[in-house]
RNA sequence: GGAGAGGUGGCCGAGUGGUUGAAGGCAACGGUCUUGAAAACCGUCGUGCCCGCAAGGGUACCGCAGGUUCGAAUCCUGUCCUCUCCGCCA
């Protein structure tokens, strides 16, 4: 979520913003918020007043009735005055009448005491009725105004190109040599079950399209590269965490996948729970409503989870082999920061994606989003991609992304910058490390032999008791 | 699934329907004292929202949502969660 007090001050500027992202539906919601903002500061101080004024005749009716020491006329003037006074909708001089302030002229009265505190006491509840109408009034307004906020984009940070379509990702220099063949490379979705150790229609079987099973050597090295990333992080300092693999709606507000990405989420409908579309969810509101201490941070965190995706927007693309599937393992890096660093995270945050590229020796390669491809919720973010020699394309592995506030804000993760007294939103950045599925592709495609076996990544050897190579199927 | 107990500030823990944002204690922070430290003593010590340049003022929050009442942490209803015991289970 944006800063409110952003869009109030240049409701302009943030409109502009949002057409470099090319959210043009967003773009009516700025003026909707600025309408709905000063309506609702209006009604606030139209309430709180009101509220104000009636804690204090409330207080002061309380010992009128109670009486001690006065005289029942006393009581009775000061009773038929107040009611007087508020009906009138002067609370200040009722305030000044009941607390005895203005004894000197009461009026004469010959109503009972009884019947005059009665009197008193219906004006006040007319009182109350007012405030539960003002009440429900800035409810509405909030709830309206809330609704909004959660469709805007957030901010693309100064240091992004402007662009509107992806063809303008500023692309860094590859590193790594694409590897060449003398025969022709297979893609994964051929090697895979040649290899036996990927079957497509036993996916299909047991869950429908869009699913599949690794077997043998497959589900290894897909547990291999779990497990080598896993401490590649811890090595980086990451703290690794189990999460649960779903969780409550709130969450997914607190992550920003709600309410725009809704339709990509499973859900046990009976539970009221969302099955993890990433850990970058769980991990998010893992500090959800805390305030943390500055020497505390910046926090780093590593999970392992899998991933459940519908993938109904992008229906009828990359639906050949496993590169988009319903159901993938990734390992999510994540970090707390503080404003002020979260920039450099981000730089050391893609340094340690484009590391376990390296160290798998697969060709890699930096995209710098323009504004039109960030997406929903990142200020600046960097994609890393490898090389797959069989399907002839750059995979894109990792999505690293500095959100400054945007889910913080949601979440409610605050800090108290040292020495200040009020509570600051912190900077929080995610980044996979890497997608699994994908990155089984590159290994697989680049590393095919003429005789159709796989030589496994040095790094990766440890985890799969030292063997070099995935033999070819006889 | 059955039975019971309970949800109050960073933590522990009081709280009769009206000077209670909430006693007391601990922790934390600042200070006095001390060669230094400890102890002791003094002080500070929640968050959101609204107004304000600020100082400050107002308002809300005692799991959550409703209700009763002139007035609710306190009474009522619903709901969620936690704990204990039993059953079942990886």
């Amino acid at each position: 979520m944006l800063d409110i007090a952003l869009i109030r001050k240049d409701p302009e500027w943030v409109k502009q913003q949002i057409r470099n992202l090319n959210d043009e539906v967003a773009l009516a919601r700025v003026d909707e918020i600025v309408r709905l903002d000063e309506q609702r500061r209006d009604l606030i101080q139209q309430r709180d007043n009101l509220q104000a004024s009636r804690n204090k005749l409330n207080k002061g009716f309380g010992r009128l009735r109670g009486g001690k020491g006065l005289d029942e006329a006393v009581i009775i003037g000061r009773a038929v005055a107040a009611k007087e006074a508020v009906e009138s909708g002067d609370y200040d001089r009722a305030d000044t009448i009941v607390t005895g302030q203005q004894d000197g002229d009461l009026p004469q009265s010959d109503v009972s005491k009884d019947d005059a505190l009665n009197n008193l006491m219906d004006a006040l509840r007319a009182m109350g009725n007012r405030h539960s109408e003002l009440d429900n009034k800035v409810k509405d307004v909030d709830a309206q105004l809330e609704e909004n906020m959660l469709w805007l984009p957030n901010l693309p940070h100064e240091s992004v190109k402007v662009g509107m379509s992806d063809e303008e990702n500023i692309i860094y220099t590859p590193e790594g040599e694409l590897p060449e063949f003398d025969f022709e490379p297979l893609p994964h979705w051929d090697l895979g079950p040649q290899l036996g150790i990927l079957d497509f229609e036993a996916g299909v079987k047991l869950a429908g399209s869009r699913f599949y099973v690794l077997q043998g050597w497959g589900a290894r090295l897909q547990r291999a590269l779990i497990s080598f990333y896993l401490d590649m992080a811890r090595e980086k300092g990451f703290t690794e965490l189990y999460v649960p693999y779903m969780v409550k709606e709130d969450m997914l507000y607190g992550a920003a996948q709600f309410p725009k990405f809704r339709d990509v989420v499973y859900l046990d409908a009976d539970a009221e729970l969302y099955f993890l579309p990433t850990a970058e969810v769980a991990i998010t509101n893992l500090h959800r409503d805390e305030i943390l201490n500055e020497a505390d941070l910046p926090l780093y965190y590593v999970a392992h989870t899998p991933c459940f995706r519908r993938e109904r927007a992008a229906a009828g693309r990359d639906t050949r082999g496993i590169k988009r599937g319903h159901q993938f393992e990734k390992v999510e890096m994540y970090k707390f920061t503080t404003p002020e660093t979260s920039y450099a995270e981000l730089e050391s945050l893609t340094e340690a994606a484009m590391d376990v590229a390296r160290r798998l020796e697969l060709p890699v390669r930096r995209l710098e989003q323009v504004t039109g491809d960030l997406g929903f919720s990142a200020a600046k973010k960097y994609d890393v991609e490898v090389w797959a020699a069989g399907c002839q394309e750059w995979l894109e592995v990792s999505s690293c992304s500095n959100t400054e506030a945007f889910q913080a804000r949601r979440a409610k993760v605050r800090y108290y910058p040292e020495g200040e007294k009020k509570t600051q939103f912190v900077h929080t950045l995610n980044g996979s490390g890497l997608a699994v599925p994908r990155v089984l592709i590159a290994i697989l495609e680049n590393n095919q032999q003429a005789d159709g076996s796989v030589i496994i990544p040095k790094a990766l050897r440890p985890y799969l008791g030292g063997e070099e190579r995935i033999p070819a199927q006889s």
